[in-house]
DNA sequence: AAATCTGACAACCGCTGTGCC
DNA sequence: AGGCACAGCGGTTGTCAGATT
């Protein structure tokens, strides 16, 4: 004995690629009537595809105002700079191109621009790594004079037209400086690193990132869910211009450590340096300020 | 000229979130 | 509260055309 769902006949589905009196019988349906539930339009559309088949179809093909074709460099930038930003989030990107589908951009990504931004990362640290041979540091502790803003972050975090500049720039090296007078000097020429995963949607999808002068910061948006709109900023410069042992555990362990360290070491320096805040080493700064503050181009979302 | 490789794109599949009953 | 249907999303696979051998 077989229930009565199982005895309902399969209907059989089209597969593969659609014809254009498909895609015709879809668009003038949907067009008519709208879609409505996408399990009916095929029945009511007279098609052999399943609704999904006939919803992915639409989105990704038939719907008016989608743009075809080569990806321009804005929209390319767009996509670099987005993704950095959100990771595979296909469809967030996708909302800030208009007339591109999320199934577009991903293509797009995992053909192309993936490839590209291997190849940039690649040529980053062969050049961080003869770098540090080059300058062989006596200590473990990194030389302030020879630290360069373009390479002492992190390859997967840096600035993509960042990476590609400073394979063919090497006058943007700055000179650090010692003294704390200087120390300004160094935070107005050194980029930003803003987590985008303290950023909430609101703040990609709403902000623009202006320039203006730069401190050299991590931002994090408070853990503590009860005060959401704010954010610390942690200079992570001592008083004597060096870089706090923070910076120097980001520098030479990579990306994790200062993605999974950051947040648990600023609350405990938020709990325990308290008089701390406010003299320049850690400032709280509300996020619209992080995000006024941020610039695409100089700065960095990991 | 034929076989093979490669890249781009389209479509499918499975999972998750959401709303409704 | 739980089951169901549906929409949405992201990863993966299939297909095809052009390039290469």
């Amino acid at each position: 004995m077989g229930c009565k769902s199982c005895d309902k006949p399969k209907p059989k589905h089209r597969k593969g690629l659609w014809s254009p009196e498909e895609d015709q019988r879809l668009r003038n349906y949907v067009l008519q009537h709208g879609h409505g539930c996408w399990s009916t339009v095929p029945i009511k559309a007279g098609l052999q595809r399943n609704g999904k088949s006939c919803r992915l179809r639409w989105i990704n093909y038939l719907r008016p105002g989608l743009k075809h074709g080569v990806f321009t460099i804005q929209e390319e930038e767009t996509i670099l700079s987005l993704h950095r930003l959100l990771g595979n989030k296909w469809s967030q990107i996708a909302q800030h191109l208009p007339g591109r589908t999320d199934n577009e951009i991903k293509n797009f990504w995992n053909s192309y621009l993936k490839k590209k931004v291997m190849k940039v990362e690649a040529l980053e640290l062969a050049q961080i790594n003869s770098q540090l041979l080059n300058s062989a540091p006596k200590t473990e502790e990194y030389s302030m004079q020879t630290i360069n803003p373009n390479t002492q972050q992190v390859s997967s975090f840096q600035s993509f037209q960042q990476m590609e500049d400073s394979a063919v720039d090497a006058d943007r090296s700055v000179p650090l400086p010692h003294a704390p007078d200087d120390k300004v000097a160094l935070q107005s020429s050194l980029p930003r690193l803003l987590f985008a995963e303290w950023l909430s949607s609101d703040h990609i999808n709403n902000r623009n990132f202006v320039n203006s002068g730069g401190t050299m910061a991590i931002s994090s948006m408070m853990s503590d869910n009860s005060n959401p709109d704010y954010a610390f900023k942690h200079n992570l410069l001592r008083d004597d211009g060096q870089f706090g042992n923070e910076f120097r555990s980001g520098l030479s362990n990579g990306a994790a450590t200062y993605n999974q360290k950051f947040p648990i070491q600023l609350e405990q320096e938020i709990n325990h340096q308290i008089p701390a805040v406010g003299n320049g080493v850690f400032d709280f700064v509300s996020m619209s300020d992080i995000c006024n503050d941020f610039n695409m181009t100089h700065d960095v979302i990991y």
